[in-house]
DNA sequence: TCATTAACACGGG
DNA sequence: CCCGTGTTAATGA
């Protein structure tokens, strides 16, 4: 493909996914500086103690913003879709910390990286960036506590079908392409317990169940 | 009581 | 055969 006409498709989908909320000036700004960065599916972008140089917006595709602990184990903190930003990026990049997450693409994913020395003047600058960050702050804590809250006072058979309900929502086609054993991981769980719990929801006839796939009634 | 771990059988690709 | 799946038995919280 010509490079030129490469990076016009690309700001196309910068504006269909930002231009109602950014000003034009914004936009171009981004243009001009941005680093258009395309992810194949599941590939890990953030480690834990990584230091974080540049801020990431979503153009098309799906991330994983998961917690890993000493083992390797990993929990599902939330997902981030098109036209959103990573609150713990800009925390981080606020105070020069290390990345306390880690990130990773659940599908091919699209992405402008924008240099954290931006951050501050176009903080200053654009209304509609301010703006953008308080809000992406606020619908990452929701999304936050809603986790704390599934994982503090629900029971695993719950958490699957919030999880389940998520997934759909974020897929396209609303099928689940997923082996119990990757759910689990997610869900910081067995395989066991995945698998009977979706074979209950299957005979109460909430979802449908075949290989690699889950489907919600 | 319910999750985890290990183990095994079944079956589709 | 390999992998995902369904199930069970033993063990522990």
């Amino acid at each position: 493909m010509h490079f030129g006409l490469y990076i016009e498709l690309m700001i196309d989908k910068l504006k269909e996914n930002y231009g109602s909320i950014f000003e034009a000036a914004l936009i171009s700004e981004i243009e001009r500086v941005g680093i258009i960065k395309e992810v194949a599916s599941g590939t890990q972008l953030m480690h834990i103690g990584q230091y974080i140089k540049s801020m990431p917006l979503v153009l098309s595709g799906t991330l994983k913003i998961m917690r890993e602990d000493q083992e390797g184990d990993s929990l599902l903190l939330y997902y981030l879709e098109r036209g959103e930003t990573c609150a713990m990026t800009l925390s981080c990049c606020l105070g020069n910390q290390k990345s306390e997450i880690i990130a990773v693409t659940e599908s091919d994913t699209i992405l402008i990286m924008i240099p954290i020395e931006k951050m501050e003047s176009w903080t200053a600058q654009f209304k509609s960036w301010r703006n953008f960050v308080f809000e992406s702050y606020n619908h990452r804590i929701k999304d936050l506590l809603e986790t704390v809250d599934s994982i503090a006072f629900l029971k695993m058979d719950e958490r699957l079908i919030k999880y389940l309900e998520e997934k759909s929502r974020i897929s396209e086609d609303g099928i689940i392409h997923k082996t119990h054993q990757e759910i689990a991981y997610e869900l910081h769980t067995s395989r066991v317990v995945i698998s009977r719990l979706l074979k209950t929801l299957e005979k109460k006839g909430a979802i449908s169940i075949e290989r690699n796939k889950v489907k919600l009634l």
